[in-house]
DNA sequence: TAGCAGACTATACACGCGTATAACGTGCCG
DNA sequence: CGGCACGTTATACGCGTGTATAGTCTGCTA
């Protein structure tokens, strides 16, 4: 009945239903998951009842909110998320009515749940692809454990933006394009020189630790398939 | 009031008071600030009304927390946070009873609020001096913006440690040991592999970036409708 | 010994929450 | 036209929360 194409966030013409569910995740961004059911309510210019009536119950509506932004921002494959952060941010930046869903994940994976954890699980599939490429093409230095690089390249590039949010203040995270300005400062820059030059003079510490580890053979090092 | 004869140590165990403000520091590090005001005083021992008497209210409890958990945690020093990995995680490992303080750090890190804001800073402002002098040690090598690298140094780490244990599905944050077990896993390898040799084969990237943001004086990215 | 301060408890209160219930309006179909 | 399905609202219920109140117990001090 209703197409899936349409994302104008316009507040007339949506049934009900779909205005709740976009008030939910407005109001789930802006001030967090404990966001009550009258707020939503009122966001969506309903009664709270409806609610209820439409849903069954606030976590069914979580859920839904869940399935739509992952539909949402799986459909525009953010992949190099802290690889080229000019160009990950350029379109993160373009994101327009999908600013909310991005603030929306930004939540999810703050409060350590089920689909936060799911969203971030996501993304380091995506980027295991993304750098494979990468390292095909002789952009990426090729890693002895490329599994473990791209998760701790993900988690510390996602990780590292909620704690920029959190030190820079902002606590709402309805605003996409707000967001992305707080986040593109002198982060990409620093992010960039990192991953040019490392951070370390010599591998003198590297080496005593792969020697450690080795020596006892607690946590064996996987290789690459 | 009666204030002053009472907080004035934190060593004063077996009085009451410290057992709540402990059971309160447990609790909010097991399942979150939003631990009950009677789920803390069972766990202390009380009845709920105690706490209220001692404390005042629960957010007046929450500050105390936050205070003797900074003062914990500023008392072991944890300096070389994500530096080198091997030597801090030896650190916070021994740390023994204070594994519950530096859950709540965790806990209060997470959720975005102003005491994480605080820990954070501290954290930064720690890992500056011990950047500072690694660089001139002749360990680390210069950055361009000292600043911006370890604020996105410290972000990135803790942020990631924050992600790990989601992906890990940790949520109790009481048990200080677990928590490093989680985390010590390939991760300190790949850590130190992109510490040593960087991510990517040359500076063309960074170079082209830095032309990019020296031609325009502000960022050139802004799409909104 | 009397008395009182203060640690401590049991109970109660007000409030906000998610949700259940009943009624009302409106459009569709026989 | 009658009936009915359903979107929608207003109201209420039960519960858990933080906190206020009043009372009990205990140990110190005069």
């Amino acid at each position: 009945m209703y197409s899936l194409l349409y994302v104008r966030s316009a507040v007339d013409d949506l049934t009900a239903r779909a205005r709740i569910r976009d008030a939910a995740i407005n109001a789930f961004a802006a001030t967090g998951f404990d966001a009550t059911v009258r707020q939503i309510a009122a966001r969506a210019g309903v009664s709270a009842g409806l609610i209820t009536h439409h849903f069954g119950s606030k976590e069914a509506l979580r859920e839904e909110c869940d399935a739509e932004v992952l539909r949402q921002i799986l459909a525009l494959k953010v992949e190099g998320i802290g690889m080229a952060p000019g160009e990950s941010v350029a379109r993160i930046a373009q994101l327009g009515d999908y600013g909310p869903a991005f603030g929306y994940m930004l939540r999810s994976l703050r409060d350590g749940g089920e689909s936060g954890r799911i969203f971030l699980q996501n993304m380091i599939d995506d980027a295991r692809d993304y750098t494979a490429a990468a390292v095909k093409s002789g952009m990426v230095l090729p890693s002895r454990d490329e599994d473990a690089r791209v998760e701790l390249l993900v988690t510390q590039s996602v990780g590292g933006m909620l704690l920029q949010l959190s030190l820079r203040g902002q606590t709402d995270f309805s605003n996409g394009a707000e967001l992305i300005r707080s986040l593109t400062g002198s982060t990409s820059f620093a992010l960039l020189e990192l991953y040019t030059q490392g951070l370390l003079t010599d591998s003198s510490i590297l080496d005593a630790f792969v020697d450690q580890t080795a020596q006892s053979n607690h946590e064996p090092l996987k290789k690459q398939k």
